[in-house]
DNA sequence: TTGATTGTTACCGG
DNA sequence: TCCGGTAACAATCA
């Protein structure tokens, strides 16, 4: 389910509807009773996303961190409350509205000192105007690993997931294999602005979508992807090679993305 | 029942 | 230190 912009889109729907709110919190599986103890009957100050992490922050400085991993999900629905739909892990009410979160690996407590940490180890987030890229590319000129596997690493860029990876390095034609040092700073740059653009984009549409066509329209119907879960490339027409980068499947057109020694 | 899936971390070994 | 590999965890759907 997750890539940053869901988390950020969460993020600013439910800011708008808990800050400054007194939260009913409750475990309705029993499996976070103790953190929604600490929790329950506190007024939320803000919500807040950075990269694919979600932090709630409440009155007594204590904060609610989720992290949806591969299948969480999160549902926010208006009053009155419905029985929980799946294994429901955590639920928020206000007077209002109702949050149900299922599914999330990391669903804890922390305090400020915890949330400080959490932060620092991610890298810059895209989506944050306060985000500096330098940091990103110091890290990715010093690496050897392939730039596939480094845009993904959320210690170095925070917010891009699996398809958003494949799209955008096949948007800016640069293959996934070349080594993090090769990478010039201009192709760093259209790789970071290419993020920012189509991660903002996942935010107001609620959805990938990385095909610029179907950005530009209102239609309902066309392709969401160039390339990710595809056979052949839509610019070229070549077959496009499959690989797996870490486990996760990916997508590249060799002769749109061609293996260059150096990136202009 | 099996497999696949928009994710991350810990740990071991070279 | 860097990097690869593996396992573990999470929930749902076809």
């Amino acid at each position: 389910m997750p890539e940053g912009h869901t988390i950020h889109r969460a993020a600013r729907d439910h800011h708008r509807a808990f800050a400054g709110q007194k939260l009913s919190i409750s475990s309705p599986q029993g499996r976070f009773s103790d953190g929604a103890c600490l929790l329950n009957a506190q007024i939320c100050e803000t919500v807040e996303a950075f990269g694919k992490h979600l932090v709630y922050m409440f009155q007594n400085k204590l904060a609610l961190h989720i992290h949806l991993g591969l299948f969480g999900k999160i549902r926010k629905l208006p009053l009155p409350l419905k029985s929980p739909k799946g294994a429901v892990r955590v639920r928020m009410a206000s007077t209002t509205h109702f949050v149900d979160i299922n599914g999330p690996t990391i669903c804890e407590v922390l305090n400020q000192e915890e949330i400080d940490a959490l932060i620092n180890r991610l890298g810059p987030d895209v989506l944050r105007p306060d985000a500096n890229p330098e940091v990103s590319f110091q890290k990715i000129q010093q690496s050897g690993l392939p730039i596939g596997r480094l845009i993904m690493d959320q210690s170095i860029i925070a917010g891009i997931g699996n398809i958003y990876r494949t799209e955008i390095l096949w948007r800016q034609a640069i293959h996934p294999e070349i080594p993090g040092r090769a990478i010039s700073r201009q192709a760093f740059d259209r790789i970071w602005d290419d993020a920012a653009y189509l991660l903002a984009i996942g935010v107001k549409k609620n959805a990938i979508i990385t095909v610029d066509e179907k950005i530009n329209s209102k239609k309902r119907s066309g392709e969401k992807y160039n390339i990710f879960g595809k056979a052949s490339c839509p610019k070229c027409g070549e077959g496009l090679r499959r690989l797996e980068i870490n486990k996760r499947r990916a997508f590249v057109c060799e002769t749109c993305q061609p293996l260059l020694n150096h990136i202009n």
